[in-house]
DNA sequence: TATATATAGTTATCATGATAACTAAAGGAG
DNA sequence: CTCCTTTAGTTATCATGATAACTATATATA
């Protein structure tokens, strides 16, 4: 199909644009497989994402709403709803800030951090299994 | 990060983790692009594809909407309203089957086929540009 | 110090993916 | 031919991303 279009349009190299789309439609599976794999847990990826991201700071046991926002570029409603549910789910404690009284610090709990151990050789081994 | 939880798994090749995680970061920044691209010309990746999909049939104009939502590996509820959403911008037309009393049948009108022609050139240069 | 601005987080709403359950029509078995 | 099953499409609902607008607190400036 690219061939056909790419006849038309001067510049196009017909390789270059199947690698593109090449390279999208392996990492969507790739994320497919992860979110399902993360389903299977009772997580997403996001979800993952934010436990790890608290696991793996240095020096700190918490991170702020916004931080993580920051870290995984991830808008910060979509992580105060993130948060309920990892809450709700027993995962994660959220604290008031102690400088700052807006700012909420979310610690993971003993069962987050066992989720983490649950979870973490098999997002590993596909990983390592795509490339 | 990767390399501090390699540590503790048997097996794991950070590079290769390493590798599937450019892969994903890379694949999704490419989609993020082009989908802040279709939405400047009032179109999504999903749609743009229908389009696509539709024009480059060979030896038909229409398609069902079985047979888009099987190509491009979507639910076929996500196809009825994106083809709802195409039909209102008057880019395609949806007739009964003629055989078939359940299917209908959908082109690309006019309008349809110069928005793909007005957005092609780009898209192909976002993709080169990737590579 | 009083007021204006900036920042942290939440709520409301929209877009777009999915699955489950429904309607209508087609096809096959008795 | 009638009834059961399958198929095409839609509707309803949920999950997860975004942006806009709101609340509460902190900070800077007059």
């Amino acid at each position: 199909m690219v061939e056909g279009y790419a006849d038309r349009f001067d510049s196009v190299d017909p390789a270059r644009v199947l690698g593109a789309l090449s390279l999208m439609r392996t990492g969507s599976l790739l994320i497919r497989k992860l979110e399902a794999y993360f389903a299977s847990h009772d997580l997403s990826q996001l979800r993952f994402l934010i436990l790890i991201l608290i696991d793996r700071e240095p020096d700190r046991t918490t991170l702020a709403v916004s931080e993580i926002a920051g870290r995984l570029d991830v808008s910060r409603p979509v992580v105060t709803r993130t948060l309920q549910t990892l809450r709700e789910a027993g995962l994660i404690a959220i604290a008031a800030g102690e400088d700052d009284a807006r700012s909420r610090e979310v610690s993971l709990t003993r069962s987050g951090e066992s989720k983490l151990a649950e979870v973490l050789p098999g997002y590993f081994s596909i990983l390592h299994g795509a490339m």
